[in-house]
DNA sequence: CTGAAAGCGCTAACAG
DNA sequence: CTGTTAGCGCTTTCAG
């Protein structure tokens, strides 16, 4: 068993330098005589010294760590804005931790705390709200960037896309395939995300003319689940309707499950569009008609800005990424049953 | 714009009183009196001071984090397993870290060196190799607990379940159906889990007296991916078989994917069981028959062993956990169209 | 019950 | 180019 690890100490006497000379060989080789580099490796090899990372922030004042926290980490689409963030963090030299916030105000303020408690510098949302108690002390909150979302309570840096055009492009699809009774899956309402996607829903159908249903609106939580359940409780009840738009891919293919379920086949019977475009959606069958986001852009710009705000020298502005609709053989003309040509597939 | 963050000397200050009177009163209340605790969470919540965990880390030499390390972050079996993991480490006062290791050496390599620098306490691996230089020199590893997996190049507590009878019961199940043509989509064969998967798999033809066509074994890595591509691979190469065994549920559910775009019906022309039973299982369709494995006792028990460990008293011994096998709807007698009752839907 | 004082291990002026 | 030195902010003996 070797004894305690060594500190940067015992790497000085062995090699017989000064501390400051270690600290110096490690951070800036450049900076050091040749052979005193060579003597400090060499002890620093023979010890197995790794340099302690506690003693290192707590001097810098900076753990150069950024926390991602995300609305369910089951949900795909945060893991490709994750990668996004991480490759921004990786070119400064910042590393990047994910939370999970389910959700759940406790937790939620549980990292909100470790940030404020300097575990981490900085704190980048992709939730919809915060619990009310943070809305009241802004100066209390840590150095915050917001992706994919916004939330409304807090004033702070935003990446997003437009997605109330988004949500129209969505609806306008299918309402160009003749549907008219369309049911929109939402997320929810009382946050930026669930209304602005609702909000282009409706537009769609009002600049078609078409009086909106709101037994056809259901607002849910971006989920598999969600989608599942609020489709089969829709039927159950009765509710008609020849298509559905879902506020996410996780939501339209718990509605496929759902309809199928129940004996109702997509396309043929129900066209169903997706948002957000994750790979997943190419995967399943039939491949789920959907809105593509950029979402390793969005993560890269969000991480961006978290830097440029910590490095406190830019203040960041607010940045819109754009969408576009991808066709592919979830949606289909109303009453028609031949498939089009297959297309889309990995 | 507030100054700078107030410390333990400006509390202190204000309230009339040293830093330990105010260390003690965050820490122990019940060691200070009455009003002098009155007269510090007054100063404290006028000056909204929180405690720096930086400072606190490094003179207590713990961080009271873990790092859990899993195979695959997309994969929500893992998901399930770090709430087991986040519930002791709560109980116990400790955080959990989770990080995605993507099977590539440089990532896993990265979160080890984490923790050799202190960023975390313990390391518990959801993989099934490490990069070669950590078998070297088996002191220069952090602490680690290994759950669900296991690593043959270093010894450390493990907890898992028997895959190799829990794989053979699977077989046995399609046996029973009267299916002799078994597809295994296994894991990586050159680590412990899929190479016991594998042995369960061929357990359990040699007990039926089914010779084993290696031509039916295709090596994936969990993934829904692999699921869907290899499956397509194998009805491209002309591969028959009536039956499919695979090693998770991702790719369970990936296969059934590719054999729906080939015009193959589950489970009228091929049966499919999976692998680990995770939430989605229930929800697909057909429901997916499958090994139930107790993810958030795995992942409770992996946590408290590593506390075990952490705290020095206790040399943690391994834990292997029973698993079921559920059936559903996508397992049915060979050449049988009928249905059974459904069941198992949520 | 409270205060003084000694660090945890490292980095970064500042001198030399 | 290298060494000396003064902390980062907190916790914890040890006295009182």
């Amino acid at each position: 068993m070797a004894g305690a690890a060594p500190n940067i100490r015992d790497v000085a006497q062995r090699a017989g330098v000064s501390t400051a000379t270690v600290s110096r060989t490690l951070a800036h080789p450049d900076k050091v005589r040749e052979d005193t580099r060579q003597k400090v490796m060499e002890a620093v090899e023979a010890l197995g010294f790794v340099p302690n990372d506690r003693a290192r922030v707590l001097r810098r004042q900076s753990s150069q760590t950024v926390i991602l926290l995300v609305r369910d980490i089951s949900n795909p689409f945060y893991l490709d804005v994750y990668k996004g963030v991480e490759e921004a963090a990786f070119d400064a030299g910042y590393k990047v931790l994910m939370g999970d916030a389910r959700d759940d105000d406790e937790r939620i303020s549980h990292y909100i705390e470790a940030v404020r408690e300097r575990h981490a510098d900085g704190l980048i949302l992709m939730i919809g709200r915060l619990p009310d108690r943070f809305g009241e002390d802004p100066a209390r909150l840590p150095p915050i960037v917001v992706a994919s979302e916004a939330i409304r309570t807090i004033d702070v840096p935003t990446v997003k896309v437009d997605n109330v055009a988004a949500a129209r492009a969505a609806v306008e699809h299918l309402i160009a395939l003749g549907h008219r009774q369309i049911c929109h899956i939402a997320g929810p309402l009382d946050e930026y995300l669930g209304e602005a996607r609702l909000e282009g829903y409706r537009a769609a159908l009002a600049a078609a003319g078409i009086g909106d249903d709101p037994g056809l609106v259901l607002a849910g939580d971006f989920s598999l689940g969600a989608g599942h359940d609020l489709v089969a409780d829709l039927i159950a009840r009765g509710g008609t309707f020849s298509a559905i738009f879902a506020a996410s891919d996780q939501m339209a293919i718990g509605a496929i499950t759902a309809l199928r379920q129940r004996g109702l086949r997509v396309p043929e019977d129900i066209s169903v569009v997706g948002f957000d475009d994750t790979l997943i959606a190419s995967m399943v069958d039939p491949a789920l008609t959907t809105i593509h986001q950029p979402r390793r852009d969005i993560g890269f710009a969000a991480m961006t800005m978290m830097i440029e705000r910590l490095s406190g020298v830019v203040t960041p502005t607010d940045r819109v990424f754009p969408t576009e609709l991808i066709v592919r053989n979830s949606t289909r003309p109303l009453g028609r049953t031949h498939p089009r040509q297959e297309r889309g597939h990995r």
